[in-house]
DNA sequence: TAAGTGTACTAATGAGGATAGTACACTTAT
DNA sequence: ATAAGTGTACTATCCTCATTAGTACACTTA
């Protein structure tokens, strides 16, 4: 399910949480759903326990996952949320970041024109992301 | 001149690179300008030798300097074109991320506003960086 | 009771960034 | 011609950190 690449130069652990977030905003991980087991996860990952471990110790302070000792790690109820507030207070990087392609001179238009994709993307999906307090 | 942060876990050579892109975007940096010798700038930036050669050669192979053996490095006339082209060969990832914005529940209204943010920034900047053709 | 769970350790390994030092060919100013 | 400064290349070493390996404990569930 998740896809990690062990040459990559960024960490593993850092590939697997931001794999879950992916997962979750794309409504195949849901609310209370458990999550695979620090040790399976592991083998079917070809990846060492530690290194699942921490992920999900990352993911928990995070509050997108809540672990139960003795009986599993699951997703928050509130992970949509907690990953939306974590990307607000990104935006003002991802404001720079713009600003930077503005300097570079890509045009306007193209920019917005990225953006209208992505959001257009969002409607034609036919996933669970619902908009948090859409009626179901 | 440059920011670099040693103790930060992206690479100084890296750091370095995104410096000088920074500079020659803000027109700080102009075209056949010489740069600092790569041993002042290890000296200034406290920082190995090999550490800023390393950037520079990556800077060299992105066509953004040219280097003059036994004279020195300058910034290639084309450096901004050669930036720009870099950052439209991302914008498949920027809308990307974009995307994944959308799915956390970021409105669209709040994205277009960073956009209009950072290309305002543009329009009240009085730097050098025109727009590549327009009449000086 | 047994198996499975999260969690916490310590020790060892390995890759890659950074340092240290040297050397060579080139250009420029004196 | 000389000296100083330039980019470039190379080897060896150090060090951080991700990863592995292994063990152990307390807990839950069938």
């Amino acid at each position: 399910m998740f896809h990690i690449d062990v040459m990559s130069r960024r960490p593993v652990y850092e590939q697997l949480v931001d794999e879950v977030e992916h997962y979750i905003l794309r409504g195949v991980l849901l609310p209370d759903q458990q999550m695979q087991s620090v040790r399976s996860l592991s083998m079917e990952l070809a990846v060492n326990p530690n290194t699942v471990q921490k992920a999900y110790s990352e993911l928990d302070r995070r509050g997108i996952v809540y672990a139960v000792p003795g009986r599993g790690c699951f997703i928050s109820s509130s992970a949509r949320e907690r990953i939306g507030e974590r990307m607000r207070q990104g935006l003002g990087n991802f404001t720079e970041q713009v600003y930077e392609l503005a300097l570079a001179g890509i045009e306007k238009e193209t920019v917005i024109s990225c953006v209208e994709d992505a959001f257009s993307r969002k409607g034609e999906s036919n996933d669970t992301g619902r908009g948090l307090d859409e009626k179901i």
